[in-house]
DNA sequence: GCCAACGTTGGC
DNA sequence: GCCAACGTTGGC
């Protein structure tokens, strides 16, 4: 099993959404290196964390877990979506999604600024400067690590 | 294949 | 809103 850090706008879609809705399709993904992530490393039952950039207070929110295999992302295809693209053809998908599952928010807000103050995480994609890739692997120690900051 | 120009991300 | 970092595009 595999651990991962998933940002997302909160403006676009949060924590709380993903709460009330369950399950959602992670759509959207417009940058190879994650959509060759999603295609050959995530399976069902990989978890993740829930990441809010772009905002107020930038930081992992959530928890939750992958729900589905990859399938083509249909929101490539539709010329009103945001995320139209135009190079991508219904015969062979240049993008794909998963779903996600929601599992709990976190008892507290774990923010950027607090990963970045364990010297134990600097490792980490997120809190390496320059990193953009909306989808990111998470070692299984910094993972553990970060749920034991939750309880402090 | 190089690289300048441009667009996007995302912290601050 | 600013801007550094990075990805993509397209001329050559």
């Amino acid at each position: 099993m595999k651990f991962w850090l998933m940002k997302n706008e909160p403006e676009d879609y949060n924590i709380d959404d993903l709460k009330r809705d369950k399950t959602e399709p992670w759509d959207g993904i417009r940058n190879y290196q994650v959509r060759n992530m999603i295609r050959d490393d995530m399976k069902i039952g990989d978890q993740a964390f829930f990441y809010h950039s772009n905002c107020e207070i930038p930081g992992i929110y959530g928890l939750m877990t992958i729900n589905s295999k990859p399938y083509p992302d249909h929101t490539a295809f539709d010329k009103k979506a945001k995320y139209y693209d135009i190079k991508s053809k219904k015969e062979s998908p240049t993008w794909l999604m998963v779903d996600v599952k929601f599992k709990r928010k976190l008892k507290k807000i774990i923010t950027l600024s607090e990963l970045k103050s364990h010297k134990k995480l600097k490792d980490m994609r997120v809190v390496q400067k320059g990193n953009r890739l909306s989808i990111t692997e998470v070692q299984k120690k910094d993972w553990e690590y970060i749920l034991k900051l939750e309880e402090k």
